[in-house]
DNA sequence: TTATCTGCAAATTATTTGCATCCTG
DNA sequence: CAGGATGCAAATAATTTGCAGATAA
């Protein structure tokens, strides 16, 4: 999923000249650090992340760009399973697949939940602008480190 | 949905007798509170929600004892808009309804949801054990007060 | 009784903001 | 150059925790 940055840095551009605001190097690296992750990382995570490239810059730079960024629709602003806010930089519809047990969050895709009409229930609420599938369960990697409970890691 | 109250007092009493801890009043009230609210109050709602019952409670025993309650599955714990972690009553499967302009959540049903299967791309992520669609939008009290966006309430 | 809870106050953790300086356009 | 952006440090907001007294079983 690490889809085209290029692009999307040309989007940025764009969303700046738009808003008469500056396409600065931290608003790029910020951008590329959660569009190349697809871990749905958090402000602290992107902070570590960018400070590889970039090591002077800061936390608050981070979460003020965050927010830019989410404003402008570039990313968005998703809950996993800890109390921390977390990013996603994929703007094509997908849907989550949150582990529950290690908080990871995987995407995937599904045109039968996309495509699908909502209940009458569901419409009488308002006007639905998009939806999102949350499959709540046990990933892969904890399944197996599941399987080894009595051996490893006693609860 | 203020379901049966009583059933779910039950379940708290089963609960606690499970885990050798105290039924106390505290714990009623906040689980009442969540129960009967189908606004998905978050911290600061429970609490002044208890405290027309119970004038003494503390923003703490609030906190524990959703932890507490979310714990022995009596409630979930949700996201709203707003960075505050909001919290569900409503023990029966249903899907979100999440409006974009005042953060209200509202529940809903459906089956077609409920059954159908999940594609590839999410079986092979790990294994499945809930699922919850959210669908965001704007809710039909938004939906009206837009319409007159022009005549009281710029932006 | 007696171990568990609660309320209080103080501590953490997450996120936001004021301000002088810096950098993009 | 000039106004928006950054970095620093301090402020808020949300949530958690230690402890002594209160209470359910």
């Amino acid at each position: 999923m690490s889809a085209d940055i290029e692009a999307r840095l040309k989007d940025l551009e764009h969303a700046c000249r738009l808003a008469g605001a500056r396409v600065t190097h931290q608003r790029r690296e910020v951008l590329r650090a959660v569009v190349e992750s697809s871990r749905h990382p958090d402000a602290q995570s992107v902070l570590r992340i960018v400070r590889e490239r970039m090591p002077t810059i800061s936390f608050d730079t981070v979460y003020r760009t965050l927010s830019f960024l989410e404003l402008h629709d570039l990313i968005d602003r998703v809950q996993g399973t800890g109390g921390r806010t977390r990013f996603d930089g994929n703007q094509l519809a997908h849907h989550h697949f949150i582990c529950t047990m290690c908080g990871r969050i995987s995407d995937f895709t599904s045109e039968a939940v996309d495509r699908m009409s909502l209940p009458e229930a569901a419409l009488k609420l308002g006007i639905a602008a998009s939806r999102q599938l949350q499959v709540y369960g046990v990933c892969r990697a904890c399944e197996r480190q599941e399987g080894h409970t009595y051996e490893n890691q006693e609860q």
